[in-house]
DNA sequence: GTAGGGTTAG
């Protein structure tokens, strides 16, 4: 024997001589063989890849020296070693090599088939790995191949394929075992009726011997808690069954423990979870970080900042998971201060932090910042990053879309790399909460087209998405969609649907919702609120606000804009006032501007003027433009001009190029007959080029919008429009029905007084609705501005003419029209 | 050759 420390010197195999091509990596290279004895040449080669460690950072360039020298020797690699090979490139993320290799072997054996059906699986290529296992001879397969693919499935997110293919085996005479059930109880967190399945499984691995193997017993804990943390089962008895399981497993390893203990965080069981950690002798950081992440995910942020404490008094070492779940917490309860300690506790502390720990840190950290309103900050972060991924990108678009910067929220989304469900969800939402419905609707539309399967939070946006447009059958149709799909007991879908339902009109539908909804949170209770408040049920939205006291849950700032909107809507002035007072004294939230808005809308409405000035004296900033507007509003009702006067000034000079304000002083002009001063407000009007919005209503008839614009031409059929509104006219003035030309200021372009009025655009629609929809249905119109006084007259003669009811949403509220009456009691 | 726990983005 002689003992090679470098290649080029000696090694001669088959009398070729092969060491003065070999790269000079490989003199680092010390091995033993008899470089005369042909036999040993495999045992070699297998002997040098047994010594390449698979998932190191040295196993590939190690791999590839060996490989070279085969190849320089002319050794053709076969067998165990060709798999072991395949096996190193596969783990070190060298696909295409091992793929190169794979491809070259006449007739595989199940061992390399398997190698690279999971390395395909795991670099989410399931259709690849699919197609090595359809092409594998079912006289080579395996339990270890069907236990490969069972995973491939759970990798591709596919529950039922998985569960498929665990029946099929077993009915093909394949033994199950250990590595089989894992895989296929991890499946069961896929699908949806998942809780008969992870029975039978029990019961199919007590009989196979298997039941008391810890890594079984770990997984069937696991499914357990998994089924229990569905929403539609009761929680208490599977999570039941998990404690069952491991109360009496013969032996616990580190994986039962975490296992269990998150089990009780995730059916919300935080003090159980507490005691079984408490229970645990050497206490692993990932059971910390479970009690850590369970208590910022359930809004107990001091629990959670104290197990942190803890933790790091107890000398287990923090990583990034301990971090970004502490970030997290301080992000969610805005300690921004806290937060940023940490950060630079973990920059003084940890040493060498690798690339995928600084990413997750700093990915916290985006989201950190922006919840504690640094934006810039937040971006600087961002654009600092050496490495990104998605959950970056993600994070930094959701900073713009939730601080209303639509369109550079909009620039991030058109240039990231790649995006997911969540990004499409994200900007999704972002368009319907800033107005724009049908950019909402489009990409909605563009991620299914993907290919990608929208979830309960995409449907939610898509639904807002039609409370904007007020597309009610869009709206019913996706609710149908959500309820085929078994996501109707969703709290974001069902909330959204309270909103759409409420905005496009239908506020019994949302009201019915809103009963029937499984789980519900302070925003379902704030939606239905809202819905009866914009309707004008004033009293019933109160007396829903106070069954929300009942069931102890706790109101918030949105709460209390509802309540003070549903008040002045339906004119309820004391109380209103009460419940203002009652925001700080009695649940300690500050009132903001906008809260005081509401308070100075109720006050003047109701023509209490000194009591609005006073209120905007005590508040403790400067009033900004909502307070201005509410206080004009109420102005131009009670023709308070000179008060008046003063606001709109004010929002002249805080925003000059808004036409509201103008329409809204010329009309208070108007009211009162001071025509020089209407004159003098249009030519302010048109000298700084400022332009009307034009007023523009729409009914959907059919599933189609149809859109009417003032003294429309355009609608194909607006001639039987014109006569319909003629032949209504007539029966209407027989009731007492007298035009009000002054209104025909409200459009200040128009000059022919009466004529103006009669083609108002709402008119236009509500006439529109009434000739298409069937008999007797009720006509849902939307505009985009406020509802002229005399189109409001007109609607209630024209609810008794017709006998229908009339529902008009304007850009402030909704107006019920029936009977001669209509909902909002004339405030509006 | 195959499996199983904790994080950051709504």
């Amino acid at each position: 024997m002689e003992k090679i420390s470098a290649f080029g010197e000696h090694l001669k195999i088959g009398g070729a001589e092969v060491g003065r091509k070999m790269s000079a990596g490989m003199s680092s290279m010390s091995f033993t063989m008899n470089p005369c004895d042909i036999r040993a040449v495999p045992n070699f080669y297998a002997a040098q890849l047994q010594l390449c460690c698979p998932h190191t950072p040295t196993s590939y360039p190690q791999a590839r020296r060996v490989h070279a020298h085969m190849i320089t020797s002319g050794f053709k690699p076969r067998g165990h070693i060709l798999n072991r090979l395949i096996d190193i490139y596969c783990k070190s993320s060298n696909l295409v090599y091992a793929h190169h290799l794979f491809d070259r072997i006449p007739e595989p054996d199940v061992v390399a088939r398997t190698t690279m059906l999971a390395a395909y699986s795991n670099s989410s290529k399931p259709n690849m790995a699919l197609e090595i296992f359809n092409t594998t001879p079912f006289s080579i397969r395996d339990t270890v191949l069907y236990n490969a693919m069972i995973t491939a499935h759970c990798h591709n997110d596919d529950g039922h394929a998985a569960v498929k293919l665990f029946r099929e085996m077993r009915r093909d005479d394949f033994t199950p075992d250990n590595f089989t059930f894992t895989s296929v109880l991890s499946a069961l967190a896929l699908i949806a009726d998942r809780e008969t399945h992870c029975q039978q499984l029990h019961c199919a691995i007590v009989k196979s011997g298997t039941g008391l193997v810890t890594s079984v017993v770990n997984a069937l804990i696991s499914a357990y808690v998994k089924c229990g943390s569905s929403p539609l089962v009761c929680s208490s008895s599977l999570m039941g069954a998990a404690r069952k399981l491991f109360d009496e497993m013969p032996v616990r390893d580190e994986l039962t423990w975490t296992t269990i203990i998150t089990g009780y965080v995730r059916n919300g069981d935080l003090d159980t979870a507490r005691r079984v950690f408490e229970g645990m002798d050497e206490k692993l950081v990932v059971a910390w970080n479970a009690m850590i992440s369970g208590y910022v995910h359930d809004g107990y942020v001091s629990e959670a900042l104290e197990m942190f404490r803890m933790m790091n008094l107890s000398g287990v070492k923090l990583d990034e998971f301990t971090y970004t779940s502490v970030l997290s917490a301080c992000a969610s309860a805005r300690l921004f201060l806290l937060g940023k300690q940490v950060h630079a506790y973990m920059l003084r502390t940890e040493e060498n932090l690798s690339r995928d720990f600084l990413l997750s840190v700093n990915n916290a950290l985006i989201s950190l910042y922006w919840k504690c309103g640094k934006i810039d900050e937040a971006h600087m972060i961002f654009s600092n990053m050496p490495v990104r991924d998605l959950v970056s990108w993600n994070a930094i678009l959701s900073t713009y879309v939730n601080v209303g910067r639509i369109n550079e929220a909009l620039s991030f989304f058109n240039e990231m790399p790649e995006r997911n469900l969540l990004t499409w969800t994200v900007m999704i939402a972002g368009m319907a909460q800033n107005g724009f419905g049908e950019e909402g609707l489009k990409l909605f539309n563009q991620m299914k087209s993907k290919g990608l399967k929208p979830c309960d939070y995409a449907f939610a946006g898509a639904i807002s998405s039609c409370a904007v447009l007020a597309a009610l059958e869009h709206g019913r149709q996706l609710h149908a969609q959500l309820v085929q799909l078994g996501f109707d007991s969703s709290l974001s879908a069902g909330n959204a649907l309270t909103t759409m339902y409420a905005r496009c009109g239908v506020v019994e539908a949302a009201h019915c919702l809103f009963l029937t909804m499984p789980f519900v949170d302070s925003v379902s209770w704030n939606a239905m609120i809202a819905a009866l408040g914009q309707h004008g049920h004033g009293a019933q939205a109160l007396k829903l606000f106070e069954q929300m006291l009942e069931e102890d849950i706790l109101p918030d700032r949105i709460t209390f804009l509802t309540i003070l909107s549903a008040c002045s809507h339906a004119g309820l002035v004391n109380q209103g006032c009460s419940y203002f007072d009652a925001m700080y004294g009695s649940y300690g939230i500050r009132p903001d501007e906008d809260h005081y808005a509401r308070l100075i809308d109720l006050l003047c409405r109701a023509g209490k003027f000194s009591e609005a000035q006073d209120a905007i004296q005590r508040m403790p900033f400067e009033p900004g433009v909502p307070i201005w507007e509410a206080l004009l509003g109420g102005c131009r009702i009670h023709g308070n001009v000179d008060l008046g006067v003063e606001a709109a000034d004010r929002l002249f000079e805080l925003r000059p190029q808004h036409d509201g304000t103008y329409i809204l002083l010329s009309n208070m002009f108007a009211n009162v007959g001071r025509w020089d001063d209407v004159a003098k407000v249009r030519k302010l009007m048109r000298d700084r080029g400022v332009k009307k919005e034009p007023g523009c209503s729409w009914v959907e008839v059919e599933n189609k919008v149809n859109v009417f614009l003032v003294d429309d031409t355009s609608h194909p059929e607006i001639q039987a429009v014109y006569n319909y509104l003629e032949e209504l006219g007539l029966k209407m003035r027989k009731l007492g029905y007298v035009p009000d030309t002054k209104y025909a200021l409200h459009d200040v372009e128009s000059d022919q007084k009466e004529i103006g009025l009669s083609t108002h655009s709402e008119k236009l629609a509500v006439a529109f609705g009434l000739l298409k929809l069937p008999h007797g249905a009720t006509v849902r119109v939307f505009k985009n501005l406020r509802i002229c006084g005399d189109c409001h007259n007109a609607f209630k003669y024209m609810s008794k003419v017709v006998e229908r009811d009339i529902v008009v949403r304007d850009g402030k509220r909704f107006h019920h029209f029936r009977n001669g009456e209509c909902s909002c009691g004339n405030y509006w």
